[in-house]
DNA sequence: GACCAGGCACATC
DNA sequence: GATGTGCATGGT
């Protein structure tokens, strides 16, 4: 299994080199962002977060200082706002509260329990804790998303049903608990996701096609 | 106009 | 435990 994924891994990187995750200036930008792009496209949330940016919000304060109204009009584009707006506060009142208002400091106590507080605020399910984690505090923890299920098991390495859980476990079982490799190999099956279904279901020509021959967006028959 | 995008909570069976 | 639904904008 190791040797699979670090396969899939390296020729991922060959096709496509470091993507430099995540696309985030700051550790709180970073965590705003997971929020936001909970089922939603990458282009909508950058118009959110220069809305917070150009408001002069984007902080643990000022943003916990908005109406929901007001938090709401801001991340507009990121679509889902209402839902976003509320999630985004729970998170902010966490790191108030149970954070001291120190986001860095406290994503560097203890992993699994860190991952078990931000798992219980509501709005926060796996793949946004995890992103959290491993892209604003730098944590071994690994990311898995609908792209990684498919990946997975379009090569019969899990379940087409496979749960989150089961997912990352398959990584953090087989694979060093290394924060860079889980950054990239992470940003990479993404990458490789927009790479395959844009221009067609059967991916022709791709230098990954003999590993990962079938991708679209639908499971092909 | 249909379908998709770096989910998640909640209701229901 | 599995399955269905609401949430919403913007690109292709």
């Amino acid at each position: 299994m190791r040797d699979r994924l670090l396969e899939i891994y390296d020729r991922m990187l060959a096709a496509f080199g470091p993507q430099y995750w995540w696309p985030g200036d700051t550790p709180f930008e970073v965590a705003v962002g997971a929020v936001l792009t909970q089922n939603t496209s990458w282009r909508n949330v950058e118009r959110a977060i220069d809305n917070l940016k150009g408001a002069g919000r984007l902080a643990l304060a000022p943003m916990l200082a908005l109406a929901h109204d007001e938090l709401a009009a801001l991340i507009r584009p990121a679509g889902y706002f209402n839902v976003k707006a509320r999630r985004l506060r729970n998170l902010l009142v966490h790191l108030h509260e149970v954070g001291g208002g120190d986001l860095e400091g406290y994503l560097a106590g203890d992993l699994a329990i860190r991952r078990r507080e931000l798992l219980g605020v509501n709005g926060l399910g796996p793949e946004t804790v995890d992103s959290i984690l491993l892209y604003a505090g730098n944590r071994p923890t690994f990311v898995c998303d609908a792209y990684t299920r498919r990946l997975l098991s379009r090569h019969g390495l899990c379940r087409p049903a496979a749960g989150y859980e089961e997912m990352r476990a398959l990584f953090m079982d087989h694979l060093p608990a290394d924060v860079a490799l889980y950054n990239e190999l992470h940003a990479l099956i993404v990458r490789t996701g927009y790479h395959h279904c844009k221009p067609t279901p059967r991916c022709e020509g791709c230098p990954l096609a003999s590993l990962l021959p079938v991708w679209g967006a639908k499971p092909a028959v």
